[in-house]
DNA sequence: AACTTGACGAGGG
DNA sequence: CCCCTCGCCAAGT
């Protein structure tokens, strides 16, 4: 699978602008609700290359804290950013997901096969 | 083809 | 909570 892949990519993205204020997804959520084909390292790389008005700030990783540390981005300005919408973050820089993780319609009800998360 | 690197995730110490 | 290991999968060298 191709992550550069057009259709690949606006799959991501589509799910990503669904994301209301306020509310995050993990990457391994993301690839949950793909499906086939996706899993978090790809998700994750292909939220590296986004920037098309899309809500990347609302993507986490499974421990509810930024990952934008080792990147170009300035240290925090995500977090900052969420802050902004509402998300709250302990001391440590972490959110509580059980308060701020948003599933798509449906899926919440779902069982989640801990296989996928990959 | 071999090896390294990640916007990752789960489990163990 | 922090740190490490391993599994994962695509890209870059």
């Amino acid at each position: 699978m191709n992550v550069n892949d057009k259709n690949y990519r606006a799959k991501v993205f589509d799910l990503v602008r669904q994301i209301p204020r306020g509310r995050v997804m993990t990457y391994g959520q993301i690839a949950i609700v793909l499906g086939e084909g996706y899993t978090a390292r790809t998700v994750g790389y292909v939220m590296h290359g986004s920037d098309d008005g899309v809500p990347w700030q609302r993507v986490i990783n499974s421990q509810g804290k930024c990952s934008t540390s080792k990147l170009s981005i300035p240290i925090d300005l995500q977090q900052s950013m969420l802050e902004q919408e509402g998300v709250v973050f302990s001391d440590k820089g972490k959110c509580d997901l059980n308060e701020f993780q948003w599933w798509p319609e449906g899926f919440e009800e779902d069982e989640v096969q801990p296989s996928l998360l990959t």
